[in-house]
DNA sequence: CTAGGGTCTGTAGTTGATACAGGCTCAAGG
DNA sequence: CCTTGAGCCTGTATCAACTACAGACCCTAG
């Protein structure tokens, strides 16, 4: 009696039940993130819980800025076939290092833009301080 | 007397004494960023000190994150046509937005998977606490 | 005279999706 | 019962911003 069944989901339903866009949910499974999902007999994807978490899964990587690249390096160790958990961290490790650095990029970018449009009066001169810092710097 | 000769450079020379990629001039070419230059008589790109000169100033748009239809804005002022000043101030201005939501952004991700990773122990266990924290969120 | 480097063109690949076009199927309302 | 609209199917095109060929010239130094 208890609610095991497990009720087939179309593929507008993953889609609400995670948010992500139904198309790239086949771009997905096109590229092996997903799997290809079991067929109704009309050719519509049947999807499940597995789908709805594994997908989840794949969002949240993503959101924290994995490579589509790195989530198949991450499914490596959930599928428990390719990876080892200390892979996973140093992938992981390696990844913070990138996050890390575009923080620095993007923080000397914001000092130095932020200088200059600090430098614009604004009017409508010809000459322009954000054109000469570009042309100068 | 003076060293006005207006030298003739390649494509390749433009490269070098600017640091952009020799295809990517081809490309700025194409999308109208760079002009056509004028040709050889066996169709050779040439091109003078204004080219430099206007490639390094794309160059240092792009370092600062501006996009290239941005760049385009950027240059409707150089060319003393489209933009005037205040307009490229306000875009300069909401650019700086992005820049800085973008840190906030990627701020956001380093807080969390520096959590994340802190939490794996890195041995070879098939138990993972980033792929937890990933299923778990 | 030939070997190498540079140049020319057009085209395809990259990442991570998103957006059609053209056709099928399905459920609800009249 | 029929229509209408939503959803699904496929394949293909598009976006940013380049990068990387292939195949053909050309030019110069040894």
């Amino acid at each position: 009696m208890s609610n095991t069944s497990v009720s087939s989901i179309r593929r507008g339903d993953l889609a609400r039940a995670t948010g992500c866009n139904p198309e790239t949910i086949r771009y997905y499974e096109k590229i092996g993130i997903m799997p290809d999902p079991p067929r109704s007999t009309k050719g519509y994807r049947s999807y499940d819980d597995t789908h709805v978490r594994r997908l989840k899964f794949v969002m949240r990587s993503r959101a924290l800025g994995f490579s589509l690249e790195e989530v198949r390096g991450l499914l490596g160790l959930v599928d428990n076939r390719i990876q080892t958990c200390a892979e996973v961290q140093a992938m992981a490790e390696v990844h913070l290092g990138e996050v890390r650095a575009k923080i620095a990029d993007l923080t000397r970018i914001e000092r130095v833009l932020s200088e200059t449009v600090a430098r614009c009066t604004g009017d409508a001169a010809p000459d322009c301080a954000i054109i000469d810092a570009l042309f100068d710097a």
